[in-house]
DNA sequence: TCGACAATAT
DNA sequence: AATATTGTCG
């Protein structure tokens, strides 16, 4: 019985075959495939220009060999990015959470280590060191957060006289299920929104009083 | 082999 | 700027 125990832990296999892959033609490498969430949209108007060149060459064909095929660009939208965050507190927002673990915590189909592990350095870059260098931006950057201001911002409505004002642009619908997200119909499991945690956002960036510029 | 991070490429 | 890839180190 060759049913040999694999030596691995292999929790969760749910590996995706690509059915076609590519026979050393470097035709067509992994093209990178750009533009992912077409979100909102927000084009005021159509700069269309009626002269459509036809003969619009501006192909950039430029040398095309590439021997490390390149993967896609990850699109990491929105709700990606939740799942992701969700799985770091999981693990104890402030470390120890490896890419392994993110990955089998987000139950992300199709997501590698690579990807994870590619986002979390990013995340981290972004979480360490203060990423408004010049300029300060409104993002939450607390002792292992990065994120839009999504959930202390509860409650404190002000009541103007009974009259409820849409003024909270801080919606967390991350959503594949608006159709805002052209999520390849699936992982629709159970979308837990246990994020009611006991916060222990160490908040306490201590700092030795200096809070350069 | 895995993970973190730096450097680099696209 | 964002993501992927590679290389180095522990």
């Amino acid at each position: 019985m060759p049913v040999a125990t694999v030596g691995l832990s292999a929790a969760t296999k749910e590996e995706k075959e690509e059915s076609a892959m590519n026979r050393l033609s470097l035709q067509t490498p992994p093209s990178l495939r750009e533009g992912c969430a077409s979100r909102g949209s927000r084009s005021s108007s159509n700069r269309a220009v009626s002269s459509s060149p036809p003969t619009i060459h501006t192909s950039l064909r430029t040398s095309n060999l590439q021997q490390t095929a390149r993967k896609q660009r990850r699109c990491w939208s929105p709700e990606l990015h939740r799942r992701f965050v969700n799985a770091l507190q999981k693990l104890g927002g402030s470390q120890a959470a490896t890419p392994k673990q993110i990955r089998e915590l987000m139950q992300v189909d199709g997501l590698t280590n690579d990807e994870v592990k590619s986002h979390l350095q990013k995340y981290r870059l972004h979480t360490r060191r203060v990423p408004a260098a010049s300029g300060n931006q409104p993002v939450v950057v607390l002792g292992g957060l990065w994120m839009s201001p999504d959930q202390y911002n509860d409650s404190s409505k002000v009541s103007s006289s009974g009259s409820d004002s849409p003024q909270s642009p801080l919606h967390l619908t991350a959503g594949s299920r608006g159709g805002t997200s052209p999520t390849e119909g699936e992982s629709m499991e159970d979308d837990e929104d246990a994020r009611s945690e006991s916060f222990s956002w160490k908040s306490h960036l201590h700092k030795p009083g200096n809070v350069d510029v």
